[in-house]
DNA sequence: TTGAAAGCGCTAACAT
DNA sequence: ATGTTAGCGCTTTCAA
């Protein structure tokens, strides 16, 4: 059985609190004390029960982590991020997937609730009124969406859709598609927005969807942009363009020749399609990060040691990067 | 604050330790009072606190699940499988990152040690002595490593090496060089004495290595491969085949034209490159579900329910998808 | 079938 | 600066 408290203070000869004390509040120890607890302690290979000490501080030292899927290449980067800083300020993370699933986004939340001090939801497929219920029971941070009253970040996909399309208008396309995400996605109902007033009376859009964001989803879009005269189109994301580029390419539509295509995310695919993929840079480990945070300070608000002050929201700058799936209409 | 099992109690007019059974052994309560139990506990939104149900039990229904990268696509398919499968069975995951480091790899397993049931360590680098010290302090299983006495789940990379050795000795290649991954992969090791044991004296292997098993290294090795007169290569994984591919485009060496190219994985990247990569299936998400269901069972047994049997290894098959990145070597 | 009481490992007043 | 004590929310003997 691993060593206690009790064991390293019969092997210090302190009473346990004392103990307590070295590890928690280690100047209000003399010093001689401290040194003689650290080494009874290192004798005994002793680390203290972070269950035990969540069970009376009420504090846990874990972070719920929940993505819509962690397969999808946009998420690991930021789970890696969002993971690093976490043990940085000593936390661990629990990492779950929703499967893009609200159901199951809010189970997990429920789930993970009573072994985390909070959870940060990163592009939620859960209405907001689920979520301003859940942050009730728990502190929660949002990545990919907006909502008064909760921290948040966001990556300036507005911003980001508007210089694609300007590109797009610049290389003098008129007709151009959205290939749209998931309904629920906040960020995908920014694009589509952005996009439409972007474009306003200088070009036509369509919007294709909304699809499940995943290459057999790009793939059977591809279809209806060969049929539709559509010249040129923005996918919701990287995986959307991919399998949009793909599908073109065995219709034998040339990519950029008569479509061109931009994604979003500039997960590690984009580089590596051929032709390769002009997208937009999105900052998720920095969203990982700032995340973490975010949620840690009003997590630590919460509980009563400063105001609560909620509304916190970080917005990341976007940036499009032109490979080489992007070029002027045909004639 | 959130309901305990006190207000569930007082709430259902019973004592409380009727309602903890209610919960953990519900055929041990009346069937009236326990629907009463459940009626009073859904009304107050009761959940039992798995926090204080650890400390008392001494199982805490979570798992540590330790990675090297979790940004190497090789890993999130079998994160994702390992989670579902933690999930199904009750317990969360804590993800960690270990990038690459052995010792911060064994920091993690002792930081988790006490608040997870178990800990599942992914193509772990640290040594095998260490892992049995780890082992003692909390059940271990382990991926891409074989350990007697501990259980794991690896890939048969032997066969699957030696298959596309055979692959590229049936091309006619006679000068065929392993990419090697990092020392302290058991992985590594198997494939290297599998390459050579392969090509025996059919075929010259030059091993060129060991890597950090990603792009830029494989990039960097383009050099040494495009100016040794080697026709064929076999990289570690796909990460160091598709780096090495691309430093030889940029060298003006052709591929497979000039040289040869297979990885291992099958990552969403194989697909993607051009020319697309030939590789090796690795079934990882079996290999994740695999893992946990290992642990759990291993774990069951070391908490005295079964006699710990320790060495349950499972090895899953692999398979070679040939593609574009392999060819008969040039005249 | 249910209740009473002890205790898991630790922290946090409070007392000395 | 250190010891005493109570208690966090739950499970688990032991009694009734």
């Amino acid at each position: 059985m691993a060593a206690t408290i009790k064991d390293v203070a019969r092997e210090a000869q302190v009473h346990m609190s004392t103990v307590s004390r070295a590890f928690s509040v280690p100047h209000r120890v003399r010093p001689e004390t401290r040194t003689r607890i650290m080494e009874a302690a290192r004798r005994l290979g002793y680390r203290p029960s972070r269950v035990a000490r969540a069970l009376t501080t009420g504090r846990t030292h874990n972070i719920g982590f929940i993505v819509a899927d962690i397969a999808n290449p946009f998420f690991p980067p930021m789970i890696k991020a969002a993971e690093h800083t976490a043990r940085a300020r000593d936390y661990h993370l629990f990492v779950a997937d929703a499967s893009e699933d609200p159901a199951i986004e809010a189970e997990l939340v429920d789930a993970l609730a009573k072994q985390v001090d909070g959870v940060v939801l990163c592009a939620p497929r859960v209405s907001n009124a689920k979520i301003e219920r859940l942050n009730e029971t728990i502190p929660i941070a949002l990545v990919n969406r907006k909502m008064t009253g909760i921290p948040s970040v966001t990556m300036d996909v507005v911003d980001g859709s508007q210089v694609a399309i300007e590109h797009l208008l610049e290389l003098g396309h008129r007709k151009i598609a959205y290939v749209s995400g998931p309904r629920q996605s906040w960020t995908n109902s920014q694009i589509r927005r952005s996009v439409t007033s972007t474009a306003d009376d200088r070009a036509e859009v369509t919007v294709l969807g909304p699809n499940t964001p995943n290459e057999d989803a790009g793939l059977a879009v591809a279809e209806q942009v060969a049929s539709s005269g559509i010249t040129a189109v923005l996918a919701y994301n990287d995986l959307l363009a991919i399998g949009l580029m793909e599908g073109l390419h065995s219709l034998g539509v040339d990519v950029p020749g008569q479509v061109s295509v931009i994604g979003i995310d500039d997960t590690v695919l984009a580089r590596l399609a051929r032709p390769s993929l002009t997208t937009l840079i999105v900052p998720t480990p920095d969203a990982g990060t700032a995340a973490i945070d975010l949620l840690l300070q009003y997590a630590a608000a919460d509980m009563g040691e400063e105001e609560p002050r909620g509304g916190a929201h970080i917005s990341l700058p976007t940036k499009l990067v032109v490979r080489d799936s992007t070029a002027p209409p045909p004639d």
